[in-house]
DNA sequence: GTTCGCACCTGAGCGC
DNA sequence: TGCGCTCAGGTGCGAA
């Protein structure tokens, strides 16, 4: 799934190879790519054609590429979703099973693609509205910066998160108070910091938040160093199966076999519908742990 | 105001 | 072979 090293590739491979490029057409393929898109598919494609694509930015998963000339300043926002990818193809390249939306571009060197499998991702164009120094697409402006950001603040996320009454993995999971993060690099860096996922977030003590942030920022900046080397020319890369199993992954996705630290069988448990690998050993259940 | 649970969605894997 | 069920999980929204 895309998280946020994926993302900053898919982002790094959009600002080499469609920044200052003129859209020429847009063809979509599903309505539900561009639900969030409320005006509709005619207007989603009417308010990008001729427009230069100026800059491909980010916050945590969000993903969007601003319009030039244009008053007040757009974007057009991405999220990922579980599945999404953002390919740029030859025009004559074959359509891809779930191919979604189409970006065509005025020199027609090659069109940049929007494909999702599951569709919970999506495309809209949005208003750029100043948010605590910087400019962002409106649906983002609640988005917390990411442990990656430079003015990310570790010391003030500690301080938000212990004000919390929730378990310490909904806490890294809340895209409000730090994003970027999911399930993945939630239980990698609860492994990296010895914490275990129903830790209450009232009785961390600040040390513990901050080295499960810390944890967070290593796992996602190992993760983006590796995943950088898959992006070339034609294919901006959400590859879920290259990227993802490439990773060094402790515990995630390895229930029954042994922890690289201690040796002890990662366990998995439910975890609001989903799943969380810990190792018993080392992060051992709290005793009160939130419900 | 804060926290929580669920729907959304498709394909792989599995048991029968 | 085919059917039905479970699982995967980020986000937004309504409920508590």
């Amino acid at each position: 799934m895309p998280e946020l090293p994926e993302v900053e590739v898919v982002r790094a491979g959009l600002a080499a190879h469609v920044t200052g490029r003129t859209v020429s057409t847009v063809e979509v393929r599903h309505p539900r790519a561009i639900r969030r898109h409320i005006a509709g598919e005619r207007d989603f494609a009417g308010r990008l054609a001729g427009r230069v694509l100026a800059a491909a930015r980010r916050r945590g998963k969000y993903l969007w590429l601003e319009l030039d000339g244009c008053a007040p300043a757009e974007a057009v926002l991405s999220h990922l979703g579980m599945s999404g990818q953002l390919r740029i193809q030859p025009p004559d390249a074959p359509d891809e099973s779930h191919l979604r939306v189409r970006l065509r571009f005025a020199d027609a060197a090659s069109e940049l693609r929007f494909v999702d499998q599951r569709t919970f991702g999506g495309l809209s164009v949005e208003d750029l509205v100043p948010v605590d120094g910087a400019l962002l697409p409106r649906p983002v402006a609640h988005i917390a910066r990411d442990p990656l950001d430079p003015l990310f603040d570790v010391e003030a996320v500690v301080t938000a998160m212990r004000v919390r009454r929730t378990g310490l993995k909904r806490a890294l999971l809340d895209q409000t108070l730090v994003s970027g993060i999911g399930n993945i690099y939630a239980d990698e860096a609860l492994w990296r910091a010895r914490l275990h996922w129903a830790r209450p977030t009232a009785e961390l003590r600040r040390s513990q938040a901050r080295a499960v942030l810390t944890a967070a920022a290593e796992v996602m900046a190992e993760a983006l160093a590796a995943g950088g080397t898959s992006f070339d020319a034609l294919y901006v890369n959400i590859n879920g199966r290259s990227g993802y199993f490439d990773r060094s992954l402790a515990v995630y996705g390895r229930d029954g076999l042994p922890c690289p630290r201690c040796g002890a069988a990662v366990r998995r448990d439910s975890f609001t519908n989903r799943s969380s690998y810990t190792c018993p050993r080392c992060q051992p259940r709290p005793r009160r742990p939130h419900p």
